[in-house]
DNA sequence: CGCGACGATAGAAAACGTCTATAGCTAAGG
DNA sequence: CCTTAGCTATAGACGTTTTCTATCGTCGCG
């Protein structure tokens, strides 16, 4: 059975008329003709009573129209639903993000997908790198943004390198001088966030290679407690970038720069399962934004 | 756009897989792959991601699957819709009938029609034979049961003769006599239903026609009535033997013959638009349960 | 009584779908 | 490391189906 079979069906029973039908479907008479009947030969069972002035539906053709017009429609509104998604004017995106991500960075770049996008429906798991990975692998989420890593089944792009930066109070000895040497930092008393996550492990790492022990540490689960820590004066800390332009803005935090020290960076980028074709709609819009804005430029 | 190419579609995305859909499907595979190729290019976004290990949706195809799935179900319920509809198993029946017909034949017919065919909703408008017509023309009915009257366009099958006959209450003197003249009737106060009716018309003429004019007449405007008028011994009456058939058997009523006028009847046809081919479905069950039985005899 | 409107039919040309055979790729196994 | 197995994609031939043009047959209507 073909669907030009159901349209003809369709057209013809709206119309009561094969040649006018016909017309509006760009076919010839005949060739219309030959799809009712080969419609109703398959179905066993006259669709139309022929009549001097055109064509009637029967009782089994009035009984079939409904589920003509039912199959049409669900082919109609599946090809619009393609559109839609392929122009990401509709459609559901799952995203995946690490926290300091999730936190600093995805607002600002979700409100802007939402102005351009506004019917798509936005999801965010949050989760360390390792974590969202995983989810990702067992495709909860189409995209994940994290730090980099690598995985067979998995293709990233680079999105930004999150510099960590030494942040004092305001007001601070360190914010006064000139240099800062990674010994000073050393005596002070930093602090930390989240033991569980790749920059507490980066951070120790960088100490330890320059030879240097952290003095009395403190270790919060999370960003922004840190950052709190640090204003209330009770220690200094290396927070992402992204994490603290705000307040570095307001100047509530205050950036130092170490001298003697490499810059620590970690790179973040978004990920995608290599098994899954072209990105398409929403996912494609989603990727295309980020390639027009610069991520760590837009954090909060 | 073919069904073939949804229906691959769709069993390619439930299996991951086109040779093992293609087997299932009896095709080979060469022939799904060109299915799916084409669908994809007709719908401009690839449904499937191809993979080591098969074929898995995409984005877009997670999208379209459901639309798939409802034409084909469309498509399927379509066809069961036919089949019901053929064997009467399941559909609509709406029929006209005269008053006579409604009360009298009808039960007793409707009765065995819906013990063949219980899941076939059943629907009776009740008007004179020319109001009924009319339906029938409008196609509000799709088949009435009528006293025998032409149009161009409907077709009509002979149901049965329905004869009018003398009734009298049980103990009347008529009953005694083995001979009533039509003289002898017009001497007997006549009771008349419906002068709207073809029935009132008939009576009359068949009265004028022997050069007889019945005397004080009483008029009652449905069949019941008269009956239990004749009953109460307030007259005498001619009555469609169908509406009779129960008081005559029960002896609460008495058949009389006139022995020297001529059998008065008219026909009941059941009659049918021209214009809607064969009968099929509900229509044609009926139309054969008609012809299987004797409607006049089954008046209850 | 012919004209016009309707669907059905015939026959030829074109288009399409399907098949067999095989290529190309990747992952797993000896 | 090479082979094998399992997957989809591709090529080319074949056969059927679809579509077209042209025409017919029928029936109402003026």
């Amino acid at each position: 059975m073909l669907l030009a079979q159901m349209e003809g069906f369709l057209e013809v029973a709206r119309r009561g008329n094969v040649s006018r039908a016909a017309e509006a479907m760009f076919v010839t008479q005949p060739t219309l003709t030959a799809r009712l009947h080969a419609l109703e030969r398959e179905l066993g069972e006259p669709l139309f009573a022929r009549t001097r002035r055109g064509m009637k539906l029967t009782d089994a053709g009035r009984a079939f129209l409904p589920y003509a017009e039912r199959a049409m429609r669900a082919v109609r509104d599946g090809r619009q639903a393609l559109a839609d998604a392929r122009s990401a004017s509709a459609g559901r995106l799952v995203l995946g993000a690490a926290p300091a991500v999730s936190t600093y960075v995805l607002p600002a770049l979700l409100q802007r997908f939402a102005g351009a996008y506004p019917r798509v429906e936005v999801a965010v798991r949050t989760g360390h790198s390792e974590d969202v990975l995983q989810m990702l692998l067992r495709e909860e989420v189409q995209l994940a943004m994290v730090r980099a890593l690598r995985h067979p089944d998995i293709e990233s792009i680079p999105l930004y390198e999150e510099g960590l930066v030494l942040v004092v109070p305001p007001g601070h000895a360190f914010a006064r001088r000139s240099k800062v040497g990674i010994a000073d930092v050393a005596s002070e008393r930093l602090i930390f966030f989240d033991r569980t996550s790749s920059y507490y492990e980066l951070t120790q790492a960088f100490f330890l290679s320059l030879g240097v022990t952290p003095r009395e540490v403190m270790e919060l689960d999370n960003i922004e407690s840190a950052k709190k820590m640090v204003q209330r004066r009770l220690g200094i800390a290396l927070l992402p970038r992204t994490a603290v332009a705000g307040e570095l803005a307001a100047k509530t935090l205050t950036q130092v720069t170490v001298t003697d020290a490499p810059a620590l960076s970690q790179k973040i980028v978004v990920i995608r399962r290599r098994d899954q074709g072209r990105p398409s709609g929403t996912v494609a819009a989603f990727l295309n934004l980020l390639r027009d804005s610069d991520p760590a430029a837009v954090a909060s």
